[in-house]
DNA sequence: TCTGGGGTCCTAGGACCC
DNA sequence: TCTGGGGTCCTAGGACCC
């Protein structure tokens, strides 16, 4: 046995645009998808308005004027920052880690600590991560993870943000905690639970493991044993992605093949980059093209294709050669498209690549990808691009209100005093 | 008027997460 | 003109093998 803490900064992205920006403190904040789509986070504030998540933005539009809410376009660059200072904090304060997405983490810690301890060394990562982030947090402390997860919704609603489930007031607990809350349960499982008398987290617990796990196979099976304190769910540790994918809805609807092409380039060049990072090369590629439907009630309609490389690849040139031959064949004149993807298929690591006799591969062609990154790296994303990608996009989302690139841009940093 | 048993790999689809 | 983007795991069923 073993104490679980699952961590999560609190209205992550909209805390990040506070943190250099202390006068949003107190203001209904919201920030908006890639092209200012739909609301991504709320601050507690514009959650207070009614501001609900994935809200379109046009629909909130006139409440945020009259409401004075800040509105911010997507500024992923920081937050993945901010983000890896706080796990870099995290990774010093506990044995083990895992960071489980941009905003939460898992922590495991030794059971010979009392709760009473456990409790203090959650204060203290909560007060280091608001001292030197900036971010505030919410802890949940449980014997498994699943009952840290559910831990956790109780500390968002506690006054210190940290709660602790310990056995006595398990029950209690979840009574209190709907089965839809639970982690793994999403819409279609909360139904399948209802219709079997299952309302709440402590009912799912007391179902037979062996019943469930006939009816909801060994996913559900496990989440019944986390449920009673039974660890089944083990820290992960980071993995290689099994693919990468890029996709963008664009600005503005487009018809033009050479837009659709400068689009795809472009994702083409980041889905690479990400994938040389990790040392990878792909097997494959998909190419998708989303196009608006001429009846407005019908669903949009996709076309997509794989193509499969003789051997795995690193290069940006290769697989964008790849992805515009591709698009010669998906392209319809008479179509109006909304967005397009590009995604990196049956990943293998570097080393275990295997050259084909027949397939010639130009050395040269890694160097310049290796020059390519590295000076990205320096002097900024695309200091260095490739031609095909285009010098004016027409497509390009909208992204009228981004804050600037504080931490990872030397023409952005904050200014102390102009 | 009648034919086993065990195993692997792959794919599509479903469900979930943030 | 009006709604994002990026992932994972599990299962069932088919193909194929010995």
């Amino acid at each position: 046995m073993s104490w679980f803490i699952l961590i999560d900064c609190n209205n992550f992205y909209a805390s990040c645009e506070r943190v250099f920006n202390p006068r949003l403190e107190g203001r209904p904040l919201v920030v908006l998808s890639n092209n200012d789509g739909c609301v991504i986070a709320r601050s507690q504030e514009a959650k207070q308005l009614g501001i609900k998540m994935g809200e379109p933005y046009f629909k909130i539009k006139n409440l945020c004027g009259y409401r004075q809410v800040a509105i911010y376009s997507s500024n992923y660059a920081l937050y993945g920052d901010l983000s890896q200072r706080v796990m870099d904090i995290l990774s010093e304060m506990a044995p083990e880690l895992e960071v489980y997405s941009i905003d939460e983490a898992f922590l495991k810690f030794p059971d010979h600590l009392s709760g009473e301890q456990i409790s203090q060394i959650a204060l203290e990562i909560q007060q280091r991560i608001r001292k030197w982030v900036g971010l505030p947090t919410s802890l949940g402390i449980a014997s498994t993870k699943t009952l840290a997860k559910a831990a956790n919704a109780f500390a968002k609603k506690n006054r210190t943000g940290i709660f602790l489930f310990e056995p006595p007031h398990l029950q209690e607990n979840l009574e209190n905690f709907p089965i839809g809350d639970v982690w793994g349960i999403g819409s279609r499982l909360q139904e399948k639970l209802h219709s079997l008398g299952v309302r709440t987290a402590w009912d799912f617990s007391q179902k037979d493991p062996q019943q469930i796990r006939r009816k909801m196979g060994v996913v559900g099976e496990r989440m019944v044993w986390e449920l009673r304190g039974v660890s089944c769910l083990f820290l992960e540790a980071p993995t290689s992605k099994k693919s990468i994918a890029c996709s963008r809805s664009f600005g503005k609807p487009v018809t033009a093949k050479e837009e659709l092409a400068e689009a795809l380039s472009t994702f083409t060049a980041t889905v690479c980059r990400k994938l040389r990072r990790q040392a990878h090369g792909a097997q494959a590629v998909c190419i998708y093209l989303e196009a608006f439907s001429s009846d407005r009630l019908a669903a949009n309609r996709y076309f997509s294709t794989v193509i499969r490389f003789p051997v795995a690849t690193q290069d940006t040139t290769y697989v964008i050669q790849a992805a515009k031959h591709a698009l010669e064949n998906l392209y319809r004149s008479n179509e109006v498209y909304k967005k397009c993807g590009v995604i990196l298929l049956d990943l293998l690591p570097a080393q275990t690549i295997v050259p084909d006799l027949f397939f010639e591969e130009n050395p040269k062609k890694m160097a310049l990808m290796h020059v390519v990154d590295s000076l990205n790296t320096h002097f900024g994303k695309n200091a260095l691009f490739f031609g095909a990608m285009g010098v004016s996009p027409k497509w390009k989302g909208r992204s009228e209100r981004c804050s600037n690139h504080y931490t990872t841009d030397w023409n952005e940093l904050a200014l102390v005093k102009a």
